[in-house]
DNA sequence: CATTTATTGCAAATGAATTGCTAATTCATT
DNA sequence: AATGAATTAGCAATTCATTTGCAATAAATG
């Protein structure tokens, strides 16, 4: 299984007000140190989900990788940040606004990694389908594109 | 991140002749070892994606874990096996029919890990209308569902 | 049946993620 | 601002899925 290493393009983030962020994290009663600092702020200057690692890296001598690990369990945990899975077995991680409105999918290069965000999803009618055929509630979903890249198609 | 104990329930495979992928094995110029036909076969009975460690418990004695994983991959690249990632970063595996019949996804219970084969997808259309906006081409994707099972709605 | 070539089993290595423990830090209260 | 209780960070060690090196073994071919 080969490691991917992310590139950029494309984006339909709101990159505005760290600050509402803060107050999200305060608000769950956690306290904002700053390694927690560091990493909420790293994560929002991102325009695509990173890795734990890359976290690491990007805050050099900031903080260790098992505080990175354990903050972004727990910013998992209150609803502060996402985890995706692009199928090379490292977990990424963005921040999430809360309700339905941020819910959103990736394409990915097979070829280049490059990662694209999608605003497309498909009907949430086939959620209700599924519902009403397997008795399942609160059904959620992940869902990836793969594909490869306008610009890895040119070779 | 727990580790999910897969149940059963559900099941829209073929069951019918093991012949047909030994066929497959062997036309596509890979030797017909006595650990593959047992990973094969056992493959073969399962209703489910299962792990490697499954395999290798459900072959005991018969084949090293490692040539499980060996063997495992093996498959993928012919194409006779597709991988499914349940969320909790053990990968699992099923016998996959060539075309695109056979293309399918999973629902599984957040609380006791149990598995629903699912025929719903959602439209062509979608990956189109995707490839024009992005302009990657040979678009696959990666779904599974999650939710809470009827019977453990129960409690 | 021997020879060549690929495959297995075993042990060790890898890499992402987690955990135990002590020192350091946060935050509320003087 | 200083104190103190409770939480958190850093470091090292561990876990667990997966991969890999290598010597021994088994498969296919003439």
């Amino acid at each position: 299984m080969k490691t991917r290493e992310i590139q950029c393009c494309g984006n339909i983030h709101d990159r505005s007000n760290l600050e509402k962020w803060i107050d999200r994290l305060q608000s769950a009663g956690i306290k904002l140190t700053k390694p927690r600092r560091a990493i909420l702020e790293y994560l929002h200057n991102q325009k695509h989900p990173i890795t734990n690692r890359e976290i690491y890296d990007g805050l050099s001598n900031n903080c260790d990788l098992a505080s990175v690990y354990r903050t972004i369990n727990l910013f998992i945990e209150i609803g502060l940040v996402q985890q995706f899975d692009f199928g090379d077995s490292i977990s990424r991680f963005e921040l999430i606004e809360p309700g339905e409105h941020s819910h959103h999918h990736h394409i990915i290069c097979n070829d280049c990694s490059r990662v694209i965000e999608l605003d497309h999803c498909f009907p949430d009618s086939l959620s209700e389908t599924i519902a009403k055929h397997t008795g399942f509630t609160g059904i959620t979903h992940k869902l990836e594109f793969f594909g490869i890249c306008s610009n890895c198609n040119k070779d």
